[in-house]
RNA sequence: GGAGAGGUGGCCGAGUGGUUUAAGGCAACGGUCUUGAAAACCGUCGUGCUCGUGAGGGUACCGUGAGUUCGAAUCUCACCCUCUCCGCCA
């Protein structure tokens, strides 16, 4: 959510950045002069008439003590009455209108965002790791998964349909060592506190974090979650969905709080479950287990003061970078564009990982700066010491680190060897007892 | 799911229709005192919206939403959440 008081004092830059992502300000924003301006005064009037009923109450009280008739000030409070409902149901209207309208503007790029339309236009910020050379055609990890008996991909189907996977033997230990290998890096090696959340949240908690209103279809809704309502803009605290990834349960972790300056950073760490509809992605990648409706994820948090969230983002992208770097798989990192940067984020890097048996660079994490969009969303302030400090806004950011399926993937393609067996990477060894080669399973 | 109790500011906690512009305490912050600190004492101390260049004013907020009333933290209804006990259960 931008700042009310920002959008009506910088509307012009407010629309040119929206522009900028290839939205439309006038469909988005529609005649917010005019609607700002009748709230006001829908507000200030009704204000006004609020202060002569107090008065006015104030006196029955003062002439009943005394003894006195009031029989004639309480009519005339009464006559306010009528005036007083219809201003307050217009001012109500007008209110969540401007409400609804802002909810579903989306962030405005930082500055140094660049330009353009789609992921074609973003450029490249760095570039890591010589990519391996094979003396044969090397396979995607479909065939190999299934040659190796390590995924089951038939019968994920069989059991939910379309986008589903089952991991076998050392497929599900790999998962499995993957997910504890990046957990134990950002623990206690990268200072984050490790969280193990609810798969499952209320709509306000998916407001907060910006993928209520606007995004309910791709998300799985239990049968006690009321689309309708949040789609009205109405969020509840006792219905609920299925968690998309986990930054929506851990940035909520704060919601409607105040922190102490001291306490921040706050940086967590949480392994989850994540459940997407995929809506609108008929077709697109359907063969192997990139574009799942269920897959794991290690997503790192944090929460900083304004002034600490550029370094702050730069030092989450590194912490996901170190993990593709200890498992020595090639990647790049890349800045999104302003037409390819989501609804909340301000500023995002994509780190991409090379994957051979498809020859191409596949996103595997993403870090993002959301400023105070997401805060002033879900109410998420900091106190500083010293006298008449007032609450601020904190910032959040989030990465993955890494999306686990996807590392799955990589290590599955880029350490496949002639035979169809995959070596482990060193750095994962000790979570697979040691194993040095996946094999074929029985 | 059943019965009972409860939900008040950063925290604890008073408050059952009219100076409540929410008592009191704790914490925090500023000051006095002190070589420094602690203690003690004095003072400041909620949030949003809105009006105002400003000082400042108005208004709303006591779990949420409706309602009764001239006037609601206080009364009524519905819902949510927490706690205790019972039931069911991994």
């Amino acid at each position: 959510m931008l700042d009310l008081g920002f959008v009506r004092g910088n509307l012009e830059v407010v629309e040119a950045k929206l522009r900028a992502r290839g939205a439309d300000p006038a469909a988005l924003l529609g005649d917010f002069r005019a609607l700002d301006q009748s709230r006001r005064q829908a507000i200030t009037q009704s204000e006004q008439l609020k202060a002569r009923r107090n008065e006015l109450s104030q006196q029955v009280g003062a002439l009943k003590k005394a003894g006195q008739d009031a029989t004639a000030v309480m009519e005339e409070t009464r006559a306010l009455k009528e005036k007083l409902d219809e201003l307050d149901k217009a001012a109500a209207e007008f209110d969540e209108k401007m409400r609804l309208a802002l909810s579903r503007v989306p962030n405005l790029t930082r500055d140094e965002v660049p330009t353009g339309k789609s992921e074609a236009d973003n450029p490249t910020i760095k570039t890591w790791g010589e990519k391996k050379s094979y003396d044969f055609a090397p396979k995607p990890h479909w065939e190999l998964g299934a040659e190796l008996g390590i995924l089951d991909l038939d019968r994920a189907t069989k059991l939910s349909g379309a986008r589903f996977a089952v991991y076998m033997g050392q497929g599900a230990k790999l998962e499995r060592a993957l997910i504890n290998f990046m957990l134990d890096l950002h623990t206690d090696k990268q200072g984050y506190t490790e969280v193990l959340p609810p798969f499952m949240v209320n709509s306000k908690s998916l407001y907060g974090t910006g993928q209520l209103p606007k995004f309910a279809d791709d998300l799985f809704r239990c049968s006690d979650a009321d689309a309708a309502c949040a789609a009205k803009g109405e969020f509840k605290d006792n219905d609920h969905w299925l968690i998309p990834t986990a930054e929506v349960p851990v940035t909520n972790l704060y919601r409607d709080e105040i922190l102490d300056e001291a306490r921040l950073p706050i940086c967590l760490t949480a392994y989850t479950p994540c459940f997407r509809a995929e809506a609108g992605a008929a077709g697109k990648d359907t063969r192997g287990i990139i574009r799942q409706h269920q897959f794991q994820k290690v997503e790192m948090v944090k929460f900083v003061k304004p002034e600490d969230s550029e370094a702050e983002h730069e030092k989450l992208t590194r912490n996901a970078e170190e993990i593709l770097e200890l498992l020595e798989l090639p990647y790049r990192r890349v800045l999104l564009c302003t037409g390819d940067t989501g609804f909340s984020a301000a500023k995002t890097f994509d780190l991409e990982v090379w994957l051979p048996g498809q020859g191409l660079y596949r996103e595997i994490s993403s870090c993002s700066n959301f400023d105070a969009f997401q805060s002033r969303r879900a109410n998420i302030r900091y106190r500083a010491a010293g006298p008449k400090s007032k609450p601020e806004f904190v910032h959040t950011l989030n990465g993955s680190g890494l999306a686990v399926g996807r590392t799955w993937v990589a290590i599955v393609e880029n350490y496949q060897q002639a035979d169809g067996s995959v070596i482990v990477p060193t750095a994962l060894r000790p979570y697979l007892g040691g194993l040095e080669r996946i094999e074929k399973q029985k």
